[in-house]
DNA sequence: CGGATGCTTCGACTACGATCGAAGCATGAA
DNA sequence: TTCATGCTTCGATCGTAGTCGAAGCATCCG
């Protein structure tokens, strides 16, 4: 009857408060696994279970199975574009589920977006490799410059791995926090994973906040000026 | 409990189909009456007053009273971006409520998004901006040069009422059909009015496309090479 | 002042979906 | 094999939210 996608369908699969929930956990990056999402939603196994296969079916999120243990993640980058899309709206209506707490600051200088840096930390890093032209920006689109794939392999990227992926190497991903965008792709993947293999930065537990060392703050700083 | 922003409540107010159809139908721009809206949706008008207070409450809608009548509209451009991203989603997941029909190829070519262009054309607009460099990039931001003043100046555009609001003058929203940006904010709008106040363009009746005249077309494509 | 139109509020009905206990399957460990 | 763990399926219950008819306000017109 009307014209263009339906996203009602789309929009009451977020619109459950347990669902939500669950993919605010997964928005972390890490694949969960029901046990772990149910205590998440705090709802019983039974019922998360129930929840996950409508995800899925929705086509939000993937699930793969290891043992005796399924691990839930979100389908796509898109996915998560979208879930911080719609944060950016909640957040700016001042519709938070918890009092600002002291993680808060945390949260906004750097933190995990689906497997990507975002936050303060997320934004001067995409825009230190605009300024050192090893990105290139046309209209929303992204693209990596020969100085930029120079600049990626010297610090240990392996760049055909990225170019052999179906997915986009970078794009732009906006940052509820900052409203300024952030590196995703392969490339914002590749990044983040770097900076925690080095012994830079970790993943708090049981939180979206990425906590820098202070050896890897200095040296994130240093190799990503404004 | 959780931390973040609190998606539910924004997922489930766009979660009901109904809701769903009357936000599709606002996409076009203009505001609509509940009655209107009402039609839409397929309910009564009871039913579309208690939805249209709750879109309201949750600050996707403004109302503004105008005689007896009531319009309804889309309450920032934030909400249509939001609205635009959940779209680009379901439309890649193939989620269409209509089987494509004829009017598609006009939506994909040219279509309102809110309150500025949209598709194929809107698409061209921001790019051939870019590339006179009458609008430079940031990251995510826009910004407009001094060349670019000087142009939509030129055209017609009132520029100090633009800088007069408190709305970004340039802004990016993804497309969902074309996978790229295009242009929007308060300059988008403004460019949009002006093709229809110029004659170039029209709206078409209860459906977001927007049809070219072949003057206007012509036009359009002179003034905004590739 | 009626009378008509546009919309909201109230109340009652209904249906769908979230929830959980219990039982059923699968995988891995002993 | 037997037991334990992790998860799904089934079945039943319960709330809540969408729906509409009827009545109540507000605004405009003649």
């Amino acid at each position: 009857m009307k014209e263009g996608p339906d996203i009602a369908l789309i929009g009451s699969l977020i619109g459950d408060p347990a669902r939500a929930n669950m993919l605010t956990a997964l928005m972390g990056g890490q694949a969960l696994t029901p046990t772990e999402l149910a205590a998440h939603a705090g709802i019983t196994l039974q019922t998360a279970s129930s929840h996950l296969a409508k995800l899925e079916a929705g086509g939000l999120l993937t699930q793969r199975k290891q043992g005796r243990h399924r691990y839930y993640a979100l389908a796509e980058d898109e996915v998560g574009l979208m879930l911080e899309s719609l944060m950016g709206f909640a957040a700016s209506r001042g519709l938070t589920r918890h009092r600002p707490g002291p993680k808060d600051p945390a949260l906004r200088k750097a933190r995990v977006c689906y497997n990507h840096l975002a936050g303060d930390y997320g934004v001067r890093l995409l825009d230190s490799l605009i300024a050192a032209r090893q990105i290139e920006v046309t209209g929303e689109d992204l693209a990596l410059t020969d100085a930029g794939r120079d600049r990626i392999e010297a610090l240990g990227i392996d760049y055909p791995a990225l170019q052999k992926s179906r997915r986009p190497i970078c794009r732009t991903c906006l940052d509820w926090s900052e409203r300024r965008s952030h590196l995703a792709g392969s490339l914002g993947e590749a990044l983040l994973r770097l900076f925690i293999d080095k012994g830079w930065a970790k993943r708090e537990q049981n939180s979206r906040a990425i906590r820098f060392t202070d050896r890897g703050e200095k040296a994130f700083l240093e190799l990503f000026p404004l």
